[in-house]
DNA sequence: TCAATAGTTCCGATTTCCCGAACTTCAGGA
DNA sequence: TCCTGAAGTTCGGGAAATCGGAACTATTGA
């Protein structure tokens, strides 16, 4: 195994950022684990909503995410434990993050109205 | 020639909104567009940046980018005329555009600096 | 009617994405 | 120490998206 990427915050591209978020799945967890008071597990995704995703998927959309430096991800003993860099960003890329994720949530309302 | 598709502000989609804004000559051509006080011809987009951009992935962009709900073109003679859709956006998904136009402000002027 | 201009469409080559199968790593047991 | 199971990663091939040259369409002006 490779050791994880992290891009340090001045290497973060907005152009990655916006990829990575332009995935469904990849949005629905990184909303997930921003919006988590404590990190979360890569399996805890193995399905979202109702939609399963093969664990090489996941894997791969974990993948993106840390490389675009939405996420930081450990590993402790068998498993991966991730969480947001969220404050990070903020200090390079004041709003955007807030912005996005509050479009997510309206648009998850509307589609539950609708 | 098929006529221009314009989706309707309420089948926007956030995910078609960052996928369009992920690419680095798509970005700049909606910031030009959305900075602009008057429409913009594809054309005036031939090279972005130093890049000289081929008329048919030209034509792609401004697919991609109407097709998302980020601008609305006309054709007006034998050319088009682009405009944003950023107050109807605005309504749907408050702060989304102005924070990614932030973003891609700084992130232009740190590669300058830099 | 002809030529020029602005964009679009077609299509083949390249790239990226998806996911099953095989693999690696680690933590308990027995 | 050697299994076994759990959590992720990597590999590889088929599917899908992207790129761009060439041909096409639509419109204007001479």
């Amino acid at each position: 195994m490779r050791p994880l990427l992290h891009p340090s915050i001045e290497d973060v591209r907005l152009e990655a950022i916006l990829h990575a978020l332009s995935d469904p799945v990849r949005v629905a967890i990184f909303a997930d684990i921003a919006g988590a008071d404590c990190p979360q597990r890569c399996s805890a995704f193995s399905s979202v909503g109702d939609r399963a995703i093969p664990k090489s998927s996941l894997s791969q959309h974990f993948k993106v995410l840390r490389e675009a430096g939405l996420i930081r991800s450990e590993r402790q003993g068998v498993e991966m434990r991730n969480i947001s860099r969220c404050p990070e960003i903020q200090e390079r890329f004041p709003g955007l993050i807030p912005a996005i994720l509050d479009a997510h949530m309206a648009e998850r309302k509307t589609e539950r109205a609708g």
